[in-house]
DNA sequence: ACGTTCAATGCATACGTATGCAGACTACGT
DNA sequence: ACGTAGTCTGCATACGTATGCATTGAACGT
């Protein structure tokens, strides 16, 4: 008995690959195109007998239920729009596996946006196209369209570690504590007696980059000591070698004396604080953490080889991504519901976790 | 004069987020439905005064095509799914990166799936209910049912550095000359005057594996030579390190004489071959590359790192990604052809570069 | 035996768009 | 002035599915 498909032939006259429909799955089992699509619908009235004889002729013929159509009925389109900034930063691919790996255990899948040097504006519409039910905005900051469009469309939005510059919208944010991370890395490098610390940050615009700088200068003010240094990285692993450069080499190339320079370094991601590492190590001759301490932020998975044991602070991803889903769901569930009518944006701010290792020393040099 | 939409209010009474259609539009506007489609298909007949009438109008309502009723009608959704299987493997975020920039360039989208631990079955189902347009399956082996669920559906699949193990029917792979590549590598360290290369060896069912191997042995052989160890890593990092240690240790954990360890690696990938090199420097006090050489394979951008100064077999990804793209058009493009009636898969097979770093010694110890 | 309840099924319609077809209108050549 | 070609527009329909409504039949209690 052969279970190769049957209409196939007969509806591959025009050339175009045929799409089995409910409607041939109908005729083939004999019932109307309404039972076989309660046979997909969970739920539905239709008796186990007949369920069973359709879907058995559906699966010879290969048949899978058109999503497209469904989503002109139900209005739910089961995609969860992602847009990233940078898919080179360490940090992002962990976001991307963990994320995708939850929505689809949920049954719903990843759309995937870089929003790099392309005009937001095109992003917007390609994204209200495809009626994503959902969109996950990491590391990019929030364009006044973009918000305008998806409030007006009712889609909700959930900023990945990036505060809304307006906060009533219902735009949803998580991020980790920032400035917290930031506090507790720079009161260790004090603690441990560090003098001369410099702040190696990232891009200028991103929120992200400006409550870790607050934090680490409210630790510094607190113990009254000012910043020894200050460099603009971008969250670039070249502009960063660049600023270690200039910390520690004068311009004509020679090793300014050690009074002159940083004795820590608190980089405002781990990206940067590796370049760092490698750049001192290997370029400057400066030994980690005997000279000079280094500390990052994220705790990437490069950050615990053997070569670094980088000393950061670890955001709770899966906790994020957690609060993500959570998100997602409850504006997804309250359509309809009267208090959906105006969604106040809720804000989760989660604690992350000191990581200590070995590129920080702990005690006085 | 206000900009915001006019018909908003009057649509939101059920509750449901109201997406403003084509109707509303033409009502708006004071043309048919017909018109305002037209406005948005390129090369369609329509006045340019009406056009731009209806443009103006569709921007204040802030009206955007559903491309899923479009879908419908075109049978082209503009969707390429990528199936994955390993996010954490540093090879494939610049994959995925490049390969997003190139589809939204085209105004295609991707959508991501993950073929980790889950089953495929599942995954099948899910690309082909939402009638992708191309699949690029990277990383995966090649499952049967997958194999022809989309041949039936005339899907065009894209294997990425993964060999067909049924060449006929209509599957296209792009790939780098794996064999030719540990060919070179293995050459390169014979002519340093290694004696003892041992090759830490992929996942078993990975064809990249077996071809690797494959050249690295064709390599030995030609010199005469034969493999002096052999150990699985499976592509993980963990295992790399565990293989090392049972090269370069004994059962007690004292070290083995020198005699008894290979004087350099061959690893499957350079995710296993920086991990290679942490653990012989950090764990086993071993000097790379003045003991023992280290040679990778991909080229990620951590092997340019200070730290580890990789040798390794660069793949050219931009041109394999420009390759997946020709032929996801190639197919796109001959839907209706009659050539098309059997689409022979073509296999395109790119070579790489040599990209020789510090981790290798280039001279006899 | 009869009314009631309920499960199962088919019919018809709606979702939002693209497109073939025909009609209206303009322009133009003779 | 008239026929013709060409441009623009509306009407109607199709894409594939979900679902309200009506109908049928069975089961069941009295």
């Amino acid at each position: 008995m052969p279970t190769a498909p049957i209409f196939e032939s007969a509806r591959r006259t025009d050339g175009r690959p045929a799409h089995v429909t409910s409607h041939d799955v109908a005729a083939a089992a004999g019932v109307s195109q309404s039972a076989v699509s309660r046979c997909f619908t969970p739920g539905a009235s239709i008796a186990p007998e007949t369920r069973e004889r359709v879907l058995k002729v559906a699966a010879e013929l290969g048949y899978r239920p058109n999503l497209h159509a469904r989503t002109l009925i139900t209005g739910r389109t089961r995609i969860i729009g992602v847009v990233l900034a940078h898919l080179d930063n360490l940090f992002y691919p962990r976001f991307l596996q963990l994320l995708t790996e939850r929505l689809q255990a949920e049954g719903m899948q990843l759309m995937l946006f870089l929003a790099d040097g392309r005009r937001q504006a095109d992003l917007v519409a390609q994204l209200l196209q495809y009626r994503v039910d959902g969109i996950v905005l990491a590391a990019t900051t929030l364009n006044s369209e973009l918000a305008n469009a998806c409030a007006q469309a009712g889609i909700p939005v959930v900023l990945f570690n990036r505060v809304a510059d307006t906060q009533d919208r219902g735009f949803h944010s998580v991020q980790t504590d920032q400035s917290e991370g930031a506090r507790q890395l720079t009161n260790l490098l004090l603690a441990a007696g560090h003098r001369r610390i410099a702040y190696l940050a990232g891009s200028q615009d991103a929120s992200t980059n400006q409550a870790r700088e607050q934090g680490c200068r409210e630790a510094l003010s607190v113990a009254r000591r000012r910043l020894f240094a200050y460099g603009e990285g971008d969250y670039s692993a070249e502009r960063a070698q660049i600023v270690v450069r200039t910390w520690f080499m004068r311009e004509d190339g020679a090793r300014k004396p050690a009074a002159e320079c940083p004795d820590a370094i608190v980089a405002a991601d781990d990206q940067m604080a590796l370049a760092a590492i490698d750049t001192l190590r290997h370029e400057l001759g400066v030994k980690v953490p005997e000279q000079v301490s280094v500390v990052g932020f994220d705790d990437v998975p490069q950050a615990a080889w053997a070569a670094y044991q980088l000393t950061t602070y670890a955001q709770p991803l899966p906790e994020m991504i957690d609060s993500v889903m959570r998100l997602l769901s409850v504006q997804l569930g309250s359509q309809g519901a009267d208090k959906a009518r105006k969604p106040r944006g809720k804000a989760v701010v989660l604690t992350g976790r000191l990581q200590q290792r070995g590129s920080a020393r702990l005690g006085p040099a």
